[in-house]
DNA sequence: GAAGCATAGATCCTATAGGAAATGCGATCT
DNA sequence: AGATCGCATTTCCTATAGGATCTATGCTTC
C-alpha cells in the first residue's frame, strides 16, 4: 500500500478513492500533468499502486470540478489551459456571483468572521511569493480561503455551489503556472478594503469593494497574459 | 444485459454508467427514491441487473448535482428535500445568476434564439398538467429548457457551470411531487415577457423581466409551501 | 521505397470475489 | 424484564480478471 493512513492514535479509516482525488489534484495543480495530456485510468492506478477502481471514482468526480474533461470510451484528459479570453469569462462570472456573496455575508457578518478574514490577509502577506506551486501553494490557499469564507457566511448553500461550479479558485492559477505571484499588494490592499466595509457592516460597500477588487483581478491577468505571450 | 443499445443503423456502443446515471435520475424526479433513503450501491446494482462498478461512478457523478449525498464509508443517501427556507434561498441564488444570463444572451441574441425560446412557449401551453411525474414531466422540460437556453447563450462557460450547478433546476420539481404544475399561466406570461425583451434586444429590460420572473416563482413556491403545510 | 495488413500492447469498461466494518436479531445472563 | 453478547447478513470498498476497441509497431508485398 502507497498511501499510508495517519498514524494518529486510531486509525482513522480512509477511502481509497479520496487519497487518490488529493493526489490528482496535487499534480494537476503542481504542473505534473500537463493541459490537455491524457490520464490514463489503468496508468494512474499503476502509478499510485491502487487498483483502477477508486482511480475510476475520484476521475468521476475531478470532473465535476472541470480539472479534467471526460469522453465516454476514450478516457479523461487534462482540461486545457484557459485562453485569455476564457479567464475573462472567467472573472465575468465572478463578478456576477462574488459581489452578490459579499453583500449577503455583510448582513450576517460578525467578529468571527472579521476575525477569520483578518487572519487570512495576514496569511497572505507572510505567504512567500516564489514560482513553483510549493512555494505559491500557501498564497493560493490564504487567498482562496478569504473568498471562501465570505461565500459561506453568505448562509446560502446555492450560492455557494455556484461559487464551487467555478472550480477556477483552483484552476486559474494553472494558468500563472510559470509566473508565480505578480500581485500579492494589489491582491492585500484589496482585500484589506473589504474587510474594512464588513467591519462597518456597510453591505452596499462590501459589494462594491468586492466588485473593485475582481476587475483589478481581471485587468492585471489579462496584462499578465499579454506580457506572457 | 437489461438496458440495450439503441437499433439505430450502427451500433453505438454505449456506456453502462450513463445509462445507470438516468435511471437513477429519473428514479429521483419520479418520487420512487424518497428523499432521504439511503441508496445501496450494490441494492442497486441488483435492481439495475449490473454490477457495482458503474453505479459506483454514476453515484459519484450524482453527487455533484447534489441530488444524492455521500458518507465515506457510509454510503450515499437521496438529498433531504427543499424546507421552505431552502427554497427561498435557491430563487435568491437564481435571482444572482439568472438575470445576469438574460443581460448577456441578449447581446448575443438572434432569430435562432428567439425562435427556441418561442418554441420553448409553446411547449409549455401545449403540456400537460397533472399531478403525476409522468404528466408534467414535458412541462418541466419545457420550462428547464427556456432557462437553460438563456444560460447557454450568455456564452460563458462558468456561468453556464454556475447556473448547472444550482441544480435545482432538476429538484426543486421535487418539492412539488405531490402538487402537480399550479401557476403556469404566470410563468407562460412571464416567459413571454422575457421573450419579448429579446426580440426588442433591449438587454436591460432583458434582465429586469427575469427578474421579475423569478421573483414570481418564488412567491407562488412560497405560498404553495403555506398552503401545503 | 511505399503501402497494406497482422499482431501485440494499451486502454476502457464491466463483472466477480473477497476483506472489513456496520447493522440487525436472537439467545443468554443478571 | 432489561441489558449484553454473539452470529449472520448487509454494505462499502478494493483488487483482479476478462472482453472489446483503439493504437502502434513490424512484417510482408508490390
Amino acid at each position: 500500500m502507497a498511501i499510508k493512513n495517519q498514524a494518529s492514535g486510531g486509525v482513522s479509516r480512509q477511502v481509497l478513492a479520496d487519497h487518490v482525488y488529493e493526489a490528482l489534484l496535487v499534480a494537476l495543480m503542481d504542473g505534473r500533468l500537463e493541459a490537455g495530456t491524457p490520464v490514463s485510468i489503468d496508468g494512474m492506478a499503476r502509478e499510485l499502486d491502487v487498483s483502477p477502481t477508486p482511480v475510476r471514482e475520484a476521475l468521476a468526480r475531478l470532473e465535476a470540478t472541470g480539472m479534467v474533461r471526460r469522453m465516454a470510451l476514450r478516457g479523461y484528459r487534462v482540461a486545457p489551459l484557459f485562453s485569455p479570453e476564457e479567464l475573462a469569462d472567467l472573472m465575468d462570472a465572478r463578478l456576477v456571483i462574488e459581489p452578490a456573496n459579499a453583500f449577503m455575508a455583510c448582513k450576517h457578518a460578525d467578529t468571527q468572521l472579521t476575525a477569520q478574514l483578518e487572519q487570512a490577509i495576514e496569511d497572505l502577506k507572510a505567504a512567500p511569493r516564489g514560482p513553483s506551486f510549493a512555494e505559491f501553494r500557501a498564497y493560493w490557499e490564504a487567498d482562496e480561503r478569504f473568498h471562501r469564507l465570505i461565500a459561506e457566511f453568505a448562509d446560502n448553500q446555492f450560492l455557494l455551489s455556484a461559487y464551487n461550479a467555478l472550480g477556477g479558485q483552483v484552476q486559474r492559477f494553472r494558468f500563472f503556472g510559470g509566473l508565480g505571484v505578480t500581485d500579492a499588494d494589489y491582491a492585500i490592499a484589496e482585500h484589506t478594503e473589504i474587510l474594512k466595509a464588513f467591519e462597518a457592516g456597510d453591505a452596499e460597500l462590501a459589494r462594491q469593494k468586492m466588485i473593485d477588487h475582481i476587475e483589478g483581478v481581471k485587468q492585471r491577468s489579462q496584462h499578465d497574459s499579454e506580457v506572457r505571450s
